[in-house]
DNA sequence: CGTGTGACACGTA
DNA sequence: TTACGTGCCACAC
């Protein structure tokens, strides 16, 4: 076969989007993932120079298809826009919050979640 | 093609 | 704990 793997015209639609959502959707309930952790993650997954602020973007654009509450800042606190929604949906689904009042802040040490297999 | 901005992260004060 | 400055990368103008 050609030595083209996959569809050459494969017009990812945004690639790096795509694999983006694919782990946060991968993520299980009581879980979260801070932007960086997803990067990294993905940059082992063999993307390249994907930074958090990438990330960032890609939620910012498709995150309304995904459990966007999932994903947070590398301190814990939730992104902007609807905090009070987050805070619900971690009570919901028994995330280990440090904080249920604002700043409402997950407890990253425990909720943080390795993405199955990540390097170390 | 330079400048500004942003759902970020980190170090230091 | 909060606040400020810096580094990083991609995109809009």
């Amino acid at each position: 076969m050609t030595p083209r793997s996959q569809q050459d015209d494969a017009p990812p639609v945004d690639d790096f989007a795509s694999q983006v959502l694919d782990v946060v959707d991968a993520i299980p309930p009581g879980r979260v993932m801070s932007y960086g952790d997803i990067a990294e993650y993905l940059a082992g997954a063999g993307a390249k120079g994907p930074g958090p602020r990438q990330v960032g973007r890609v939620m910012a654009v498709y995150g309304g298809a995904v459990a966007w509450w999932r994903v947070i800042h590398s301190d814990g606190t939730p992104a902007p826009g609807h905090d009070s929604v987050a805070l619900r949906h971690y009570l919901a689904e028994g995330t280990p919050l440090r904080s249920a009042r604002p700043p409402v802040r997950v407890d990253m040490r425990r909720a943080r979640w390795p993405g199955s297999a990540p390097p170390r």
